[in-house]
DNA sequence: CCAAAAGTGTTATATTTACACCCATGC
DNA sequence: GCATGGGTGTAAATATAACACTTTTGG
């Protein structure tokens, strides 16, 4: 049992090493996936810090005092994108000394997945920093973002397997064939159609609406949407999505 | 394309920012499982820091100016438990703005795996401070460290399912039905001794090994070790643990 | 000879894969 | 009427799950 001024000692050894720590910052940054034309893209800004100038960057800022790492991730997003509705998920932090110019930062990284639609498109129009780009075209961004998208690719990739988070890409409603093909994006491999359509019914987690495409130029499909009230109920009996 | 001046005033901005969150430290906190007794452990230390005098903590410090994550949490490691060679996975940021009573810290929590042996043991005797505590046994750890643990613990079990990591739980050589057992443990339910064997034995990453058991009052059990050449050259191909 | 864990195969069921044609709509 | 994607079923192969007895060793 340590005596009463032991305790103090260590407290003031941690009091000490706290404020030697003060000199490093903590970052958020945030790799916004949103699914267009058939492409998934990552949003990102054009750099306007030294050396990166030339580049672009992921949305990204630093922690406020009075903010968690959730909170300033979603206030990145809303700031940028104007939206609320996000999917947004922590993946983790990168702490290589010398990965920020200006100083000891670490950053924990988010991926976001949002639903790209006209109102979003009108809304960045305002802001022409703001890019989509395919993620297939990205060959390099500022600082080590390119190594953080890529990781936070990855584990996307991955849990859109296990879980039922592709929705957060596609509208409301979507149709089955537009689910597969952004699954095949996403993944990046073809999936046969029928046992496709079989196991998504048969998972139970799709609501089928009395709704068809409009204007299309051939037989128009049945529209569905995602049951989150189902899927609840289904997750705790261990549930996997397994494509 | 912003002007010169426009990007020296983002740049100050920044560094205004970057001092401004200097009263922000950052840490990082190891849930260290170990398996002893067929029983899945935590190594806690007693907490030296009010109001938790009376509590257990993970096994943590502040990230030196110096080092990345990884190196403050492998620094921590060896030098609480001597070892150097542990498995040690990053597994997510905390920063619920009062979790630590002297300031604000965001910790980043990793897991760790390590072979309890008696060398080990014969180390730890020498910190008093130093606890393994069985999993099922813990209620509550100082700071927030009890969800620290528990959010590591469920990635643990999970990982463990997809990725061979249960060996570094176990001594180089084992028996299967030791190797059965820590998954019955650690999983929570049991499993069925025939077709675990053939599974495992298929899966083609343990090596045979031309040695059985000994000083056991029954029919000596075969020993494996894990085939970490072969797992890596499967691994690429997709692989999956699959229990 | 007894206790304790080692080791071993088969069958039924469920899941996964591969595959081809007719249907409805807009132009 | 034609181009375009919508929608449907079956059979073979594979993987999973359930289950009980004989063997080997130490004491």
């Amino acid at each position: 049992m340590p005596t009463g001024s032991v305790i103090a000692q260590n407290i003031n050894r941690w009091i000490t090493e706290i404020h030697n720590s003060y000199k490093t910052a903590v970052s958020v940054d945030c790799v916004i996936f949103g699914y267009d034309e058939d492409t998934l893209k990552v949003l990102v800004s054009k750099c306007d810090m030294p050396p990166f100038e030339r580049e672009y960057s992921l949305l990204g800022d630093i922690v406020h005092a009075d903010e968690t790492l959730d909170e300033a991730a979603l206030r990145v997003l809303v700031a940028k994108t104007g939206f609320t509705d996000v999917f947004l998920e922590q993946v983790q932090a990168f702490s290589a000394i010398n990965r920020h110019p200006l100083g000891r930062v670490i950053t924990v990284a988010y991926y976001a997945l949002i639903k790209i639609d006209d109102a979003h498109l009108a809304h960045l129009e305002q802001d022409s920093d703001l890019q989509w780009l395919p993620v297939e075209a990205l060959s390099s961004l500022a600082f080590d973002h390119f190594e953080i998208m890529h990781i936070c690719l990855e584990k996307m990739r991955f849990e859109m397997r296990v879980r039922p988070i592709g929705f957060n890409l596609l509208p409301q409603k979507f149709s089955l064939l537009q689910l597969q093909k952004l699954y095949e994006v996403v993944l990046g491999f073809p999936l046969d159609k029928r046992n496709f359509r079989r196991k998504l019914v048969r998972l139970g987690i799709l609501e089928q609406l009395d709704e068809i495409e409009s204007s299309v130029s051939h037989r128009p499909a049945r529209l569905y949407s995602f049951d989150e009230a189902a899927y609840q109920q289904k997750k705790i009996a261990g549930f996997n999505f397994d494509l």
